[in-house]
DNA sequence: ATGAAAGCGCTAACAT
DNA sequence: ATGTTAGCGCTTTCAT
């Protein structure tokens, strides 16, 4: 322990270091910044100053001159809500997989230095104050997380010409980086599943069609079954809703009572279909096999636990994370190439 | 329609406004931040000037001088990761209950212009690292959500003299602010229920013993229960997770197969139990009345929906929001009151 | 009511 | 290898 240095009221600068280290602004600046041409001795001068100082650089000062920022915004982007009554915003947030995804990008942006700012655009509002906020260089770069198709965001963000990197492929093509699962292979993996398991009357419970992620899960699926010898396949669209899910697999139900198995395309779909199941008599996994998607908190909340198509979320987003801090690395180098995740089938009661 | 103006490669600048408007930048700067000293006729000019160029503030320029960064941090405290092999950060943040957090504060943060930036902290170093980043000032104020009771950070926030909110009151009495929910009278609500619909023969998963809302339900519950004469009541603890909930319900089970009520001292480890449940037999709530605590989606996930003791989460979180700005709004006056809500229970089927 | 000018703390040429 | 210097874009005295 050494004597206390009287508390600084302000702030220790760059300046104040200099001082204390006998040396220039620029030679403190250096050390600071890890620049090698620094006589050896002098550095450690400098940095022994900087720790009697409690020296912290001032980022706004920095980020002045430097114009890069340490930070990137995390967007979530969202439809905008109907009734303006609903009190509060943010589906999205309050889905456990949205802290997936954080989760995963702080992993890699934390050890970085990097902050996270958390924006929200859900309306025509929110979306201009996004923008002018990029557009004036408050971040270096953008992770978008958007719930909806149709969303014009990707578009917009790249106008801005930030490095920017998408969670999923967007509906329309876009030249920014994305990462998502191959949700084509998932779906073939239910299906391959499915036919090992030697069901052949199968039904599926699909995503909604006007969605990315609902389509390919779809097709995805049929087209396996179809290389498996299995063309009759019955199909009902959900919203991606646990409702939803229900009255897709009531509808199943009546369609084709003799099912033996059916794959669901969300896990929270799952949710709901599994009691229709049990009430009408079927035992799961005996009578009807259900294999699921996503691996998310559903699938164990199922009854019974749900065998279901896992997408690494967490792996995902430091994916993300790592593609665009290379963009942001090289700016000249545009848009990195896209990365698809391959998903994998966590096998547990269900089927 | 007017002409486009050459796009600009760089963003306009005060100066640039000034230039157009044939103004100082010193007018454009009172303009831009409505001082009341302005020529009407010269400020529309300023504002038509302002249009064209597309102009925004530079936020960091204007930071520097005015020490203001027009952000406040959302610190996550979590407890260090025993083992350093555990692959992701973030139990918290996979927490639906976190989410409907951002959401509240958002709501009230967003419209006044103030940026969230993530912080989380759950190792010395990076505690050290948030510290250093807080001292040197580059939020205006900290919201932190702590996920244990020893944390050290209210005691190393406060000494920042930073403005600051705790999202429930920490274990250690704190001159800090907090806003938190009665957690005794939400547990009071559920045994009071319980108690009216008869049942006797009660257990409860408690949350982890280690942390304030653990404790507070479990005493809570188990107090107003004896009020009802009812003081045989079987404990397990679980760790607030839903994989948690599962085994502790197990446990609860063999200890005391005749149950006829359980508390569950949060929704997510509800999740858990009512499989474990369903599988042992029981019908809910015929057999088995089930109370839990939240009310997040997990209890209307539940099959049966959950009856749950609601903490009102997403206004509590704008409420942090509010006392945070009120505190950095006029940082003479110390801490706000701290204030606490009122719990409600919500009826659905589990009891 | 408006303008001129002085910095805020830092980095990056440019000199030495 | 080190120091000197000129800004980055903004707010804010201080004159006028």
């Amino acid at each position: 322990m050494t004597a206390d240095v009287s508390p600084p009221l302000r702030p220790a600068t760059l300046e104040d270091v200099a001082a204390v280290a006998g040396v220039s602004r620029a030679t403190v600046s250096r050390v600071i910044n890890g620049a090698t041409t620094v006589d050896p001795a002098l550095r450690r001068v400098v940095e022994e100053a900087v720790a009697t100082t409690g020296y912290v650089p001032n980022r706004a000062a920095r980020s002045l001159v430097t114009r890069r920022t340490d930070s990137v915004a995390l967007v979530v982007s969202e439809r905008e809500r109907r009734p303006v009554s609903e009190p509060f915003i943010g589906r999205m947030f309050s889905d456990p997989h949205f802290g997936r995804v954080v989760a995963g990008l702080m992993d890699v942006l934390r050890p970085a230095g990097i902050q996270m700012v958390l924006m929200l655009a859900d309306d025509e509002g929110s979306r201009d104050q996004l923008l002018s906020y990029l557009r004036q260089g408050h971040v270096d770069g953008v992770v978008l997380i958007s719930s909806h198709a149709d969303d014009p965001l990707p578009g917009l963000i790249h106008d801005t010409r930030l490095p920017a990197v998408l969670a999923g492929r967007p509906r329309r093509p876009s030249p920014l980086t994305y990462v998502e699962a191959d949700q084509r292979a998932g779906a073939q993996m239910a299906a391959d599943h499915l036919a090992a398991l030697g069901r052949r009357r199968i039904g599926t419970v699909a995503g909604p069609q006007d969605m990315p992620a609902g389509q390919v899960r779809l097709t995805g699926f049929l087209d396996a079954l179809e290389q498996h010898g299995v063309g009759d396949v019955v199909t009902a669209e959900g919203d991606f809703t646990q409702s939803g899910g229900a009255s897709a697999m009531r509808q199943l139900l009546k369609e084709r009572p003799d099912l033996d198995a059916v794959f669901i395309a969300s896990d929270l779909m799952a949710l709901g279909a599994l009691p229709v199941l049990l009430r009408a008599g079927k035992d799961v996994p005996a009578d009807v096999a259900v294999v699921g998607f996503d691996d998310s908190n559903a699938a164990v909340a199922c009854d019974p636990p749900l065998t279901t198509v896992r997408q690494p979320v967490e792996e995902m987003a430091s994916e993300m994370a790592r593609l665009l801090l290379r963009q942001i690395g090289k700016p000249g180098d545009g848009p990195a190439p896209s990365v698809v995740f391959h998903p994998t089938l966590v096998h547990r009661e269900s089927a």
